[in-house]
DNA sequence: GATCTATGGTGTATCGTAACACCAACTGAT
DNA sequence: ATCAGTTGGTGTTACGATACACCATAGATC
């Protein structure tokens, strides 16, 4: 492997004016010191050694993005998107997996801190940023995505989120406004802020509407450890069987993100029941899938590109700019109801009482 | 940020031995010297930083992992196995994502050795791996997944992939089986290698059984520069209903892989065409969703568990001994055909001519 | 009492780069 | 002729962890 030293001989210059040339400070040099230095790189097929050279800067161009899983299509997308967004400014991303485990987060971004990483991108939207303090006390920079870093305690640098709340009171309304009065939820473990907040929206449409809501419809699957993001269509599927077999079952479902939705269909095909004429369902994230299945899904629309366009942006500026972090360093976005095939009006319920 | 000196003075020993602990080599001291280490290890909340670290040794214990987009479930949840693969034995795991645009494997490629990535998971499948010549030169270490790497020209160190020809070949047979006698192909840009494989595959089945192949049957979408790895989808939904307004269409069709077909699925519906009956779709790669969607996708299985496992496995063996590459590194898997509900036999065509 | 040998460490060079303080040579003005 | 300013560099040091050679001490052996 070739170092700067031996590209500095070739070219017969000093190793400190061949690190001029490789960090663009051309006005430094002739422009033909340049180009010899130029040809030896190319010859030697140099590549500057990025760990020294953080070494000895501190720091490096690379942004971190913790995710609940890559296995989720959403969140494949959305790793995709802020890949982009991230090498269209120049610095470069680590995803990591860490199925919102708390511990396998923290050694995630222990790792990443320890490869010189000073911003991370949070997927996870977790209760609390107790796990990361300490790291963020030694200057990590954390972005949340997927919820709004409400109290500045939690040392959250900034955060993009979609209003989760106003997406659950949309998808609720939207039900509401067809007609439905029994309607069911299927998510995962309601143990996240962006969980809490849609379910907490469709409480609050019940509550605007005047209609009651029956809490034991509210199915929660992925296990008393997990949150179910690798299986979400699996868990749907399962869950609206279930919600469906009841005494009394819900004619409307609001599902936690997309995945569970298309699993819904798939519960509700093995049960005989036709969406939307015997069920309306909701997802939530608009995924590329969402249209593409039968019937097209109804479902809240995160803009995602704008999104990670955003947290990219607000991330490299908290590294950049060490300021404070002002107020508006935390967005909130309106999320957006598609209206597609898979809801319609409340049908008369069969009166089994 | 704690240095190791640091955690030495508190301790009241030397950085070399507060390296030793950290290093599992526990021999070197007494048992309480460690803890004391250990202590103050995690009084000052120390991680060694592994630049400093990979910057003497020379190497690191990450591995990369070049893939054409996260944005698909099929390469996300290989990423998402490759990930917990790779973990398991102790390393890391970079994701990139580069559209299988040879400019930016490569720049990735030279990011990731210039950050002391000595191995790298390539799921591209490119036609030749010219453009990691130098790289390979340099002493990455390059597995292939998704295809065999035949030539040993190419430098690849090791390969793992299913068995693109015969998975094409399964597919064809199961058709031609249901009396299908005009089969078309919905794939992206057949330029790669596992794409002419699984084309080569239905060609052959033809051939076996006798019938012509009608090469005009053959779409490729996904533009001249791009491969349609994004939108693989959409693709396939455009390509069924080119193919379905043909003057003679076909009555079934083979899909370069799942999220074609689920495309398909969409674009048959769009045309009133219904599925088994009218029309026949295969599938490939079996992601989760082939299962949900319906009617549930007759497909090509890969058995992507095990396969992340080997590749893992492999690369990391080529990495620790450098042995030249023996002929085993090279593995070939059988694909299985997993009948669902998306094929049926062929109905009488309304014969236009 | 002298020497040997574990045991349990320490001191320092080293990796490849970037930052920073220099400096040589030339230009043009006085 | 001298000086200031500019251009185009050079030399040295520091970054943080590690490997390796080295060393101090205690107890064992003769």
């Amino acid at each position: 492997m070739a170092g700067i030293h031996d590209v500095a001989k070739m070219a017969g210059v000093s190793a400190s004016t061949v690190s001029n040339v490789i960090n663009g400070r051309a006005g430094k040099m002739r422009a033909e010191t340049r180009q010899r230095v130029l040809e030896a790189i190319e010859a030697l097929k140099f590549t500057p050694n990025s760990a020294a050279r953080q070494l000895k800067s501190g720091h490096n161009t690379t942004i971190g993005l913790i995710i609940p899983s890559v296995a989720n299509p959403f969140w494949g997308a959305i790793a995709h998107q802020i890949e982009q967004a991230t090498r269209k400014r120049g610095y470069r991303l680590l995803i990591c997996n860490a199925e919102r485990d708390p511990e396998v987060e923290q050694s995630y971004a222990e790792t990443l801190i320890g490869s010189g990483v000073m911003g991370v991108i949070l997927g996870s939207s977790p209760l609390n940023f107790d796990h990361l303090k300490d790291l963020i006390a030694r200057g990590l920079q954390v972005a949340a995505f997927d919820q709004r870093a409400r109290e500045s305690g939690s040392g959250v640098a900034c955060s993009v989120s979609v209003d989760q709340e106003l997406g659950g009171l949309l998808s609720a309304q939207h039900l509401i406004g067809h007609g439905h009065r029994r309607i069911g939820i299927l998510t995962g473990p309601v143990r996240t802020n962006s969980r809490i907040g849609r379910v907490e929206g469709v409480r609050i449409a019940h509550a605007r509407a005047g209609i009651p809501f029956d809490e034991s419809l509210l199915w929660q699957g992925g296990g008393v450890s997990g949150f179910g993001d690798m299986q979400g269509a699996e868990l749907g599927r399962i869950g609206v069987r279930e919600l469906l077999s009841r005494e009394n079952p819900p004619s409307a479902i609001v599902c936690g993100n997309d995945m569970f939705a298309i699993g819904a269909y798939a519960g509700a095909r093995d049960l005989g029941v036709s969406i939307p004429e015997e069920l309306s369902i909701v997802g939530f994230d608009d995924i590329a899938l969402s249209e593409l299945v039968f019937p097209p899904l109804t479902t809240i629309r995160q803009p995602t590109a704008a999104m990670a366009e955003m947290v990219v942006d607000l991330l490299i500026h908290c590294l950049e700019e060490v300021g404070a972090p002002r107020e508006d360093n935390f967005v909130n976005i309106r999320p957006q109801l598609i209206v597609r095939g898979s809801t319609g009006p409340a049908r008369r319920r069969p009166n089994r009482e």
